[in-house]
DNA sequence: TTGAAAGCGCTAACAT
DNA sequence: ATGTTAGCGCTTTCAA
């Protein structure tokens, strides 16, 4: 079943099928109409190899996705992949480790499927202008900006919430809530990506707040895994540091915090509060719900898509979005200030 | 940069560098190794469109996804992934509503794409042979089987465990428990997929214990959705009937019912007991811990490509594998048999 | 408005 | 062991 055969069945030729097919103006009403009906009957579909192959790049958008055991990318994906497919795209994925270069595999692929673009999802983000240069695609970054490297603005778009801010915000409302010695639950600080940038944003809380910053208040986990995070955790707690709150990360990350404060039998938020980043699906089902600012995952993945396939048509240069995160509170932060304290005893 | 910028960089034909590139052995190794060398010189990558239009089919599978906000399938869809890039495929995957036709689909994007195979993902399947007829390439039902269809067992193959008897397991897990008065919390019990056989799997154990079903222990909230499922599960506790224990038949579903049991301010286990069957990771740091049948998810993934792969290379015929899921018991079932009881109160 | 024909990059049959 | 060449199915000039 090739277009050929389309061709044959209502007697015109090759090209004027491919005409029809590619919407194309100078096509009579009456062969378009036999054209599509014979396409109809025949239950033909265009083959996408002949035609990336004969067209400069294929309809095809690379996904990289690092980290792809985070829930919190799964409504980011599908967003994306609606986008690129209402546009006339078709999405490839690859998941790959943390340990892989993402911009080596994301160049090899580009020329393999020979894709028109190319979008990064959860990268460790130094790179320089050289190292991308194998990239010779539009490409994008999703949920992460260059913050630590040295492209410049043209050099590709990127989608992502302000993460230094949004984790300065979340720990400000710990403090707008009386809290003082707060803990970080982190994987690593220095991992040139949303952990360090969510770290300098928790300092930068406590430095506006005049809080030191305690070393052991840091809470590094290692790997961003929820068991290790429980582990790391479950030490801090025994340490004893007199905490009275904790800024996780990542919501799945406040889970593993929430096990470790409820088996050493203290509660949620009476003896601990927690404030998180990401807002997933299954962070409003915690007990109490979490309190964390929601990332909006739709527009993240549709903005993505968007501007990407913008730049590949030519609409638009590169460009930098910043989306906010929102506050949802949920239940798990309490209000230890003495202004709150005072109404409470008022009301005994 | 294509096959014949190698070729003529180390001055053989396009067939010898086809040939290095495809690991044929009639290729001596002195101009083998040239050409590997120009290969990795010139950084040339094969396009596989060009390489798909020639060959019969691309080394392509499609995956097509239903409920894909589901974590569940996550890990799975990551060992697919993985398997079939190490046979030396690539994957493509397609994420579909709950309301789409997955053979319509499938059958379309095997055509489009030369897909070499197809991989459905939690379908609902009670197809007939005159409907996957539109499938005219190997596929495969990973995590379901064609429990309601007439398909021929050669038809496809299937990956998954066996549901409604690993439900049986569940909730006679309950029922040795002491546990008499147990609702099962689910979408649909007539959806012709895991949520009609799990379903069927507690009526067998309360069958064979002689519990009678009873019509108001029965909890459907309609869609598969965590939110729906708090809110039928509020319902149910509302009407007050006396139950001791809940069967669901996810662990997402668990958490919903697991915030709507603690906001009654019920306790888990002592006052209602859960069991669930999955066991993806967040599972693991609920408090208590959830008791769930765990699928093994890296298998079932692995499993799915690698005997898809069989079937498209001629090496076996289709097949029906049943995969078993095991029982890990956390903290969320309570004994009150009067066994454990009368234990209990002779160390009192 | 339509058709004929070249060619996208590759593989495989055939020839040497 | 290596080269020559005919397509795979499509889009796109160019010609009519």
């Amino acid at each position: 079943m090739t277009i050929r055969d389309v061709a044959e069945r209502c007697g015109v030729s090759v090209s004027t099928v491919s005409r029809v097919l590619n919407e194309k103006p100078d096509v009579s009403d009456d062969v378009r109409a036999r054209v599509l009906a014979a396409i109809d009957e025949l239950h033909y579909i265009p083959n996408s190899s002949a035609r990336s192959l004969v067209q400069t790049a294929s309809a095809n958008i690379g996904v990289i996705v690092r980290g792809g055991g985070n829930p919190f990318y799964t409504p980011i994906i599908q967003a994306i992949e609606q986008t690129i497919n209402a546009a006339g795209y078709s999405m490839s994925i690859r998941h790959i480790p943390d340990s892989a270069d993402e911009v080596a595999i994301g160049a090899s692929l580009s020329k393999s499927n020979r894709l028109s673009g190319l979008i990064l999802l959860g990268g460790c983000f130094d790179y320089s202008e050289d190292q991308v240069a194998a990239i010779d695609i539009p490409f994008l970054c999703c949920t992460f900006t260059n913050s630590f490297g040295f492209l410049h603005e043209g050099t590709c778009s990127s989608v992502s919430i302000d993460d230094r801010a949004e984790a300065r915000n979340a720990v400000k409302h710990l403090i707008s809530k009386g809290h003082r010695n707060i803990a970080i639950m982190l994987d690593d600080r220095n991992d040139s990506s949303i952990g360090q940038l969510r770290f300098e944003g928790y300092c930068d809380a406590l430095k506006e707040a005049g809080i030191p910053l305690r070393e052991e208040l840091i809470c590094e986990c290692g790997e961003y895994d929820m068991e290790a995070a429980y582990q790391s955790f479950n030490t801090l707690l025994g340490s004893n540091p007199g905490i009275t709150a904790v800024f996780t990360i990542a919501d799945t990350l406040a889970f593993s915090v929430m096990k470790a404060v409820y088996e050493t039998g203290l509660k949620i938020p009476e003896d601990i509060s927690i404030i998180s980043i990401d807002g997933i699906e299954i962070s409003r089902f915690t007990v109490p719900t979490l309190t964390t600012l929601v990332q909006p995952v739709d527009r993240l993945g549709y903005e993505a898509a968007q501007t990407l396939i913008n730049v590949i048509e030519g609409r638009a240069a590169h460009k930098q979005i910043t989306l906010r995160a929102n506050l949802r509170e949920g239940g798990t932060v309490a209000d230890i200030s003495q202004n709150a304290i005072n109404k409470r005893s008022q009301r005994h």
